[in-house]
DNA sequence: GTAGAACTTGCAGAGTGTGCAACAATTCCT
DNA sequence: AGGAATTGTTGCACACTCTGCAAGTTCTAC
C-alpha cells in the first residue's frame, strides 16, 4: 500500500530530487559528457548503485520531471465529445496550457536543460524521446474523444501540431531573458505558436 | 584528395554496407538490445574496433542513410524566393517528396526500423535525433528563402509541418502490407499525410 | 617503385548499466 | 510496543560501450 505521504515516500521523492538538482548542476558546470555517475551521486549524498534505482540512465537525471498528460486532464478532455478537428486542436492547446500552469516549469531551468541538449546530441535524443512519449499520450487522448484507433492519422497529426506549437513556444520562452519576475510563464509563448500555427495553415 | 571512385572508397561504402546490414539482420533476429557489437563486426567480417570508425555506437548502425536535406534540393528550394507560408509549406512537400524518389527507401527496411524502434526505446530515441536533424536542416532553408534567422518562428514551425507530414506517411507506408511490387513507393501515402494536415485546419 | 596518405586492428582503460545478495530502515498488524 | 513483512540502500561482480594510441597494412599519387 504506497501511501503517498509517508516518510518513506517523502524521502524518495526528496532523493529523486537531490540527483536531478545534482546532475543538472554538474552537468551546467563542467558539460554533459564530462561528468560521471560517479559524480553525481557523490554530490547527491547516494551511492552510485543507488543512482540507478531512481534513473536508468545519465540524460534522465538531467531531465526534468515525467513525461505524461495527467489523468483528469485527459479525462476532462475526452469527454467533451466529437468535435470538428480545429475545435478539437484548440482544446488540445488549452489542456496543454493548463498543465503548464500546474506543473509551473522553472524558466532557469528550462533554459539550463534547452542549452545543454544543444551541445549534447545524447540528451537532445532523450528530450526529444520524452517530447515523443507525451505526444503519444496526447494522441491516445484524442482517439478516445473521437472513437479512433490510437495510431490513426487524424489523432496522430492532431497530437502533433499541438506538441509542436508546445514545443516552439517553451523554446522560446526559454531562451528568452528573464525580464518580469512575477509573471515568469511560458503560457503566452505556448498559445502565441499555437496562433501562429494556426494562421499559417489558414489562407 | 578523397576521389568518390576509387578503390579505397568503393571498398569504404560496401564495409559500411556490410556492417548496416549486418546490425539490421541481427537485430531483427534476436532484438536490439540483445546483440552486441562484437556479433555485429563479426558478422560483417570486421574487426570491432573498425565498427566504431564506421559508426558512433549500435543505434547508428541499425538506422539507415545519413539525414541531411541534399544541396541540390536546397538550393532549388530557396531560389524560388519568398511566398506565401502555405505556398512554402507546398514547396516543402514537393521537396521532400523529390527526396524521397531519389533516395528510393525500401519498404521491408522501413518496416523492419520502424518496428525496432517500437519495442526498443534507445533505437527510437536515436531516430527521433535523426529526424529532428533533418528538420533543422529544412527550417534552415525556409529561412534562407524568406531571409528570416534559422531558429526564427515561421521557418521552424514550418519545417516541423513538412517533417510530420513526411514521418506519418512514411511510418504508415511502411507498416501497410506490401501488395503491388512495382508500384511501391511512399510517395502517395506522405502526399496523403500532407494533405491531410491542410484540410485538418481548414473548415 | 617508392613516399605518403588512409584504413584496420589490438590493447588498455574509463565509464555505463544490471543482477544478486546482504543489510538497514520503515511500515503494518496485533 | 514489538515482531514480521515490505521496501530501500549498498557493494560486488560482470558484460558491454566507446575512445586514444600505436603498431601494421593497403592503397594512391607522383
Amino acid at each position: 500500500m504506497a501511501s503517498t505521504n509517508g516518510l518513506r515516500d517523502r524521502r524518495r521523492r526528496q532523493t529523486r530530487r537531490d540527483i536531478h538538482a545534482a546532475a543538472l548542476w554538474l552537468a551546467r558546470e563542467h558539460g554533459f559528457d564530462k561528468i560521471t555517475v560517479d559524480m553525481i551521486s557523490a554530490e547527491a549524498g547516494v551511492s552510485p548503485r543507488t543512482f540507478f534505482n531512481y534513473f536508468p540512465n545519465k540524460e534522465a537525471a538531467v531531465l526534468p520531471g515525467p513525461t505524461e498528460l495527467p489523468e483528469g486532464l485527459a479525462a476532462q478532455f475526452i469527454t467533451r465529445g466529437a468535435a470538428h478537428p480545429r475545435e478539437v486542436l484548440a482544446d488540445l492547446t488549452q489542456l496543454l496550457v493548463r498543465d503548464l500552469a500546474d506543473n509551473a516549469p522553472q524558466r532557469q531551468e528550462m533554459h539550463a536543460v534547452f542549452a545543454l541538449t544543444r551541445s549534447h546530441p545524447a540528451l537532445l535524443a532523450a528530450m526529444l524521446a520524452r517530447f515523443d512519449s507525451f505526444q503519444r499520450s496526447i494522441a491516445e487522448a484524442v482517439a478516445q474523444r473521437l472513437e479512433q484507433r490510437p495510431d490513426g492519422e487524424v489523432p496522430t497529426l492532431l497530437a502533433a501540431l499541438a506538441l509542436t506549437a508546445m514545443r516552439t513556444g517553451l523554446e522560446r520562452w526559454a531562451c528568452e531573458e528573464s525580464q518580469s519576475e512575477a509573471d515568469d510563464s511560458p503560457v503566452p509563448y505556448v498559445e502565441r505558436s499555437a496562433e501562429l500555427l494556426r494562421t499559417l495553415l489558414t489562407p
